[in-house]
DNA sequence: ATGGCAGAAGCATTCTGA
């Protein structure tokens, strides 16, 4: 089962990049991050007429999260407010779209797209770390079901130095401060790993290469597109790739694809048995 | 310190992203 995602920077300038991405690849499913548009004018019907199905959580100009999928997609949770108690805050939060779960052949799948925070010393910084600490509130009621889960999107954080084409000239930067670091670490806890780093230690892979300055021409990247599996997921891990080559499209999103191979059949079997147990207790 | 490139809104230029 491949599980994919990629932040698009626009659906509808990208659709022909995706379509043609998803004839090629295949993947069982794709979360899209900064769809930037509006549920009534996502374009449906070419991931339709490919044979998927589309749950979205859109928003005009900004942010938009969706699942593109073969299978079904059951009990999907729109926003925060699809785990936690609908209050002010979690309204507030809720305004941008930036997440979007649902249960997929048994997994579940959150996609995110996690603040920016510009710079350090901006109140948008102030409402990253405060978005990732609604993300943990989220997380915990989410863990209580026991759900194989896959977390993935674009964090806006570079896990760690060896995520950095040159991380001294980034040092206590955005996406790579000790604050952004210490958050999703406790976010993640013991429960969740980063599935790229199962199969490779060393530094030199990106997922995000900026517009300006040639980035990508001088291999001058970031990794910040994440795939986590929970501990109970991993042992179904086949691998986790990043498809580079998509940076090198005409007209191309400043991201690129990231993707991870599961075990389908087993992780299947495996809930038949768990629903054996509750059956004898 | 700032802009650099790109997309959306909407029609000139600003806002936002990372």
């Amino acid at each position: 089962m491949l599980i994919a995602s990629w932040n698009v920077n626009s659906i509808r300038s990208r659709l022909s990049q995706i379509t043609s991405w998803i004839k090629h690849t295949k993947p069982d499913v794709l979360c899209l991050q900064e769809t930037k548009v509006v549920d009534k004018d996502f374009p449906l019907i070419p991931f339709e007429n490919l044979g998927y199905t589309v749950i979205m959580n859109g928003q005009k100009s900004y942010n938009g999260v969706a699942i593109i999928s073969k299978a079904d997609c059951t009990d999907i949770k729109y926003g925060f407010k699809g785990e936690l108690k609908i209050s002010d805050i979690v309204n507030e939060f809720d305004e941008q779209k930036r997440i979007i779960s649902a249960l997929i052949n048994g997994i579940r799948i959150i996609n995110i797209y996690v603040p920016n925070g510009s710079s350090l010393n901006s109140e948008k910084f102030e409402y990253k770390i405060n978005w990732l600490n609604k993300l943990n509130e989220y997380l915990i009621q989410q863990e209580k079901r026991g759900e194989h889960t896959c977390l993935l999107g674009d964090f806006n954080i570079a896990p760690s130095n060896n995520d950095i084409y040159d991380p001294n000239r980034f040092v206590e930067c955005i996406m790579a401060s000790k604050i952004e670091r210490e958050t999703l670490k406790r976010i993640l806890k013991n429960r969740f790993i980063d599935s790229f780093r199962v199969f490779e230690e060393f530094s030199g892979h990106w997922s995000w290469w900026d517009y300006r300055n040639n980035s990508f021409m001088l291999d001058r990247g970031w990794r910040i597109d994440l795939i986590y599996v929970s501990n109970n997921l991993l042992p179904r891990l086949k691998s986790s790739v990043i498809e580079r080559d998509q940076r090198g499209n005409d007209q191309p999103s400043d991201h690129v694809p990231v993707m991870i191979n599961i075990d389908y059949d087993e992780v299947f079997n495996e809930f038949d048995d768990e629903d054996e147990d509750i059956f004898e207790i």
